[in-house]
DNA sequence: CGTCGAATTGAAGTAATTCAAACTGTGTGG
DNA sequence: CCACACAGTTTGAATTACTTCAATTCGACG
């Protein structure tokens, strides 16, 4: 929504070598200031990324400027496949974050274990695209939310409570819906006892059951 | 909605290679009845499909029954491809349908060529299911359905028109809207002077740049 | 020609949006 | 340390897009 690309990129080098299950990227490590632009649709897709800290969302905009998230992307997701050489979607840091970068052809090229990797990998993202798609087309606010809190619970939650790094709009923007609603849903859900909210980000879980309930 | 298995599905051998650029599957052809179930979430997926001709559906339901069609599959369109060895959604020809049946070895352990061709396939579900989270988070139902009709139209049009396979239901379910919707909408696409309808199926494009206008 | 499922249309209700105002918390400068 | 500013969030009131429920029409098929 508001791009700004305040600080220049630091370059430095990183081996960022992972343990077993996951892809083994080689490239550079790259910070990103909140709101920077990490690429942007319609350019060239050369490389991909991998979350070392920090949190990044990918989206596409339409011209009137509605916005709509596709994905967060967590320490230790991979992100930034595509089929062809043209970026599909926009992605931006949404907080202060740290990515490595590798070349493309680092890893087309390579070696049967990691094409099995990034197979695992694209069809990850098509299953959470599924999910989401029935996110968006079938279940009302609450449904949406409490599906989105108890997700992002289990990608990045400790213990009873998770640490929301984005914004109410960026949550909205992932849902399908306004900022306003998101809002009044987090404000119903702690009336209603299932969570308690402190300082707006930091939500605890004082129902699970009854959250998970209201998923569907 | 309403899956009736009412023909047994036939068996008859069919070679099925197709032209360069698009997967050869090698396998049996069956037929499926409308609304007949091809395979359900949860079962084990050991095969995938190729459709020679007729139409299909992949979709997930609620528990209290909401329905979301995530793609129509059309013929030359290869489907069933999944992570691991258990179905994530269910599939269900819309109406009389034939599909090569592949085993899923057949092509996995294929040669690089074939991987290719499974890795395009993947990503080309991916970018579809993108597109779709744009259309249902952030599209409205004049917008949802414009885009609906044009997409099909790129994929299975005739000229200035297509014939809708699938029921306004499906259509609804597919949009994330009540049948009534779809239809308000349909109606509202007439009086506007965009589209004419025919025995409620077949849509001519009256002005087809309007409608692509409309999708945003 | 009659029947039945699907589609359309109408009227009322509702969830979510829009517009507007107030509040909160965090960082900054005096 | 306090006061101020500002962005982000929450809350309220009015509006609207879509849904729901109900009745009617259409069209395919025996």
């Amino acid at each position: 929504m508001q791009a700004q690309r305040v600080n220049r990129a630091q370059d430095f080098e990183l081996p960022a070598e992972r343990g077993v299950g996951e892809l083994k990227l080689i490239g550079a490590a790259r910070s990103f200031a909140r709101d920077q632009e990490i690429f942007g649709e319609g350019e060239p897709a050369d490389c991909f990324y991998k979350v070392v800290s920090g949190v990044t969302r990918s989206f596409r905009v339409l011209a009137d400027g509605r916005r709509q998230i596709g994905q967060f992307h967590l320490p230790g997701d991979v992100f930034g496949v595509e089929a062809d050489n043209r970026r599909r979607v926009s992605c931006e840091a949404v907080n202060e974050a740290t990515l490595i970068v590798a070349r493309r052809a680092n890893l087309m090229t390579g070696d049967k274990g990691e094409a099995a990797q990034l197979w695992r990998l694209a069809m990850s993202e098509l299953e959470r695209a599924q999910d989401h798609i029935l996110t968006l087309g079938r279940r009302n606010a609450c449904e949406r939310l409490a599906t989105f809190l108890m997700d992002f619970a289990d990608r990045r939650g400790v213990g009873d409570s998770v640490e929301l790094p984005m914004s109410r709009q960026d949550i909205a923007d992932h849902l399908g819906l306004t900022i306003e609603t998101v809002s009044r849903t987090f404000s119903q859900f702690q009336a209603d006892g299932l969570i308690e909210i402190h300082g707006c980000r930091q939500v605890w879980f004082a129902d699970p059951e009854g959250l998970d309930h209201l998923r569907q």
